[in-house]
DNA sequence: ACAAACGGGACCACCCGTTACT
DNA sequence: AGTAACGGGTGGTCCCGTTTGT
């Protein structure tokens, strides 16, 4: 039971900084904050992340790869072609997007950008998710008979427009570069199912 | 004469603080540093951003909107035909990024996501200057023989993809993911050129 | 005036720090009890002090060396002969130390000790300390009509006793080490004398 | 068996917390690096020590002062007079010293200093533990032939002046206010004895 | 005897904004 | 246009003691 207690308290903590990450960014999301949010102990900081701040950065930003890689199998899933797929992929996150107010963008950009040039550490942990993240992406291309190589290359433009439309589409405050994004792809990757 | 000094230790500031915001973000960029990396005097800085930091935050990021815009129009200008200006544009800017160490990603995506979400002003001038930059590239399109609605279309798309893949690039130390663009876009733009 | 009040802060915070240091120590003087003390403001900390409390630190340990000198120097100007000003600087430091409720003892020796293998900066600002105090019991000592290579063997074992004597003094809560230093090292610059 | 372990950890802890003293102080000496240094488990703190850190500090105090006297006592044993063991002691103290590079002084002065004017158990730890040092001298003193209230002075002033070139000498990385005094005090015995 | 987590609080460093004065 | 100091506040780290469960 109390080993229950023990990673609910861990993973809330992750969970609750994946939010604000998310929201706010690594430097601007403190512990403080981070404590009343997810009504974790003050305490209890330093046993559970003895890496300090950067430690849940790190611990945040898998967390944040694990659902987004989850979020573009669940797309493959519910689909027949890996061309809607990609089309259905991001429409749901323009949905989601525009759901959260416009402020839950992507989980690894923000602190990957703030960290990249001070942190080997988070750099290390930002690219591990990103290549996480691609990596689901060009295994379900493949799988839906894409051509390997193809699938990389084809992963890597996708991806690439993925994130930059995330950005473009919260501050703007719209879904038009995400949907714009899917429909393009859409017939991207149709072509290279042929 | 006075007013030449006055605009000089400003645009100073400001050309620093660029540098600062692209390497380590908004929050992470303190005055101290700022004063110390630019040369300039400390106590000149309520007198020349009376509005404070985020009066900073707006200049640089228009800063960094002009300079991108100039980027845009100056491959355009050097190139015969939109889609090799397209091409040579991404692969500009990936060699610019390894010269400085992978260190020197967008001016403006680094602090729109963190201040997104906190700072109405900063959000309103990333939305600007994302506009200006994507406007640029509307117009360059247009004047190459694009046709207007289309052009409209492919610089959202081209832009996104632009800037997710300055981040991946960038993480991944690779220019990879800005070449893989560059030349999937020549031929998208020589297609709408046709 | 302004600057009388700047001085002022600045060195009240540094004669408020020796007076903790030689108390408490160096570890267990905050800068929030040295505020509340001094009445000092808290903002203006890392401005007077852009070392940290390391140079809060070599400041305290300065000034009790002056203030340990000039002790040294006064005795030596109250009496005729140098064995009897010795006498009474360790009389008179046995009378202030119990005085003081035998709470102020050397204000070099205890920053000395917490900092000589952590801190090369408070290591040498403690040697310097030391060596100044000693320095002026040597031309005192000399000035009196001591040999000078003598003057500099005595002074050497006088100021060891000397501070090995407070500590036993404060932790016995009793002026007699103080006392009997005093009085056998009277015959020994005596002895000296001849 | 299991009281073996018992009383190994704790004495382990004990040394560890001796040594940890003697070069950083007690302040500055945390449970954390305790258990890192000796090895020991975290878990049984409480369960050694329940008067928390202030116990370990008197034990550490008290550990230390019976090594002073075995010292002291050791010295003695090794010479035929009086006069040489003072001399002799003072001797291996500064070679101990140096060998330890400077690091390891007197395992009662730093925690004495720290804590005699903020927690009275130290305080009273402190003073049993010089005197059972003193008191160890006295003896030897005394059966080495010095007439008994003139041992007392002159163990006092020994005491004192060891206390004091053990600091001097740590601080300025020297044996010669050791040697010094070793020098003075083996003619100054010598005196008593006649 | 040990382990894991809690829990509140304190540490020093540093932040940004403001004021008084040159 | 620039200086120096003020001023409150928060940053992340770490501390020591306690509790609960083997």
């Amino acid at each position: 039971l109390e080993h229950v207690n023990e990673l609910s308290t861990r993973q809330q903590m992750i969970a609750t900084a994946e939010r604000l990450f998310r929201r706010h960014g690594y430097h601007a999301t403190s512990w403080r904050v981070l404590v009343e949010e997810s009504g974790t102990p003050w305490g209890s900081i330093h046993h559970h992340f003895p890496g300090g701040k950067e430690e849940l950065g790190v611990a945040a930003i898998e967390l944040g790869s694990e659902q987004a890689a989850a979020f573009v199998a669940g797309s493959f899933a519910r689909t027949e072609t890996a061309s809607a797929a990609v089309r259905l992929w991001f429409e749901k996150v323009a949905e989601a997007l525009e759901r959260s107010g416009w402020e839950l963008g992507c989980p690894i950009a923000t602190v990957a950008l703030e960290t990249v040039s001070s942190s080997p550490t988070l750099a290390q942990a930002s690219e591990r998710a990103f290549a996480r993240t691609q990596g689901a992406l060009v295994a379900e291309l493949t799988a839906g008979g894409v051509e390997p190589d193809r699938a990389r290359e084809l992963a890597t433009l996708i991806f690439s427009t993925f994130e930059g439309a995330l950005i473009l589409a919260r501050v703007n405050r719209s879904r038009e570069p995400l949907l714009l994004a899917g429909a393009q792809f859409e017939s991207l990757v149709a072509d290279a199912l042929r």
